[in-house]
DNA sequence: GCCAACGTTGGC
DNA sequence: GCCAACGTTGGC
């Protein structure tokens, strides 16, 4: 079982909007670094659901993979804010669909990821909190899970 | 709104 | 293949 960190912004999709609707595609992606993790993931693999570019920035809950990547429908979808005209010849970009799994009582925070990674070893590589790192697919190990939900109220 | 950092584009 | 210019991400 692997794991992962999916950020998305709330005020576009957030975790209550996965919650109400129980299970979503992941959809969107234009960096080739996330489609590639994207094609990782595996049926049941589990990932935390990140809210980014908001008033409450943080790990919002958990989420499950339900069916690994298939081609990105909004990439041939002239219609779409994702439309990428290179891909009517060839869709590269890829989706995966999410089921809801768990919302946290209190969001945990992004100040509070870094101060629990001050102090925790398990959370030195973490891709999130490096410098510079804009990735909005990333992979988890097992440790970095263990310690986040270890933080999480 | 600002800005640092990264990714992409396109001229050469 | 280099690199400047531009666009985007995302925290603050």
């Amino acid at each position: 079982m692997a794991y992962w960190l999916l950020k998305s912004e709330p005020d576009e999709f957030s975790i209550y909007d996965l919650e109400k609707k129980g299970h979503a595609p992941w959809d969107g992606i234009r960096n080739h670094q996330a489609k590639n993790f994207l094609k990782e993931m595996k049926v049941d693999d589990l990932a935390f659901f990140y809210h980014s570019s908001c008033k409450n920035i943080g790990i919002a809950g958990i989420m499950q993979v339900t069916k690994t990547a298939y081609p990105d429908p909004l990439a041939v979808d002239k219609s779409s804010d994702y439309f990428d005209e290179k891909s009517l010849i060839e869709n590269k970009w890829v989706a995966v669909n999410m089921a809801h799994h768990t919302t946290f009582k209190t969001l945990l925070p992004l100040a509070k990821i870094k101060k629990l990674a001050d102090s925790d070893s398990r959370l030195n590589d973490l891709i999130l909190i490096k410098k510079g790192s804009r990735l909005s697919v990333m992979p988890i190990s097992t440790e970095q899970w263990q310690a986040l939900n270890d933080g999480v109220c």
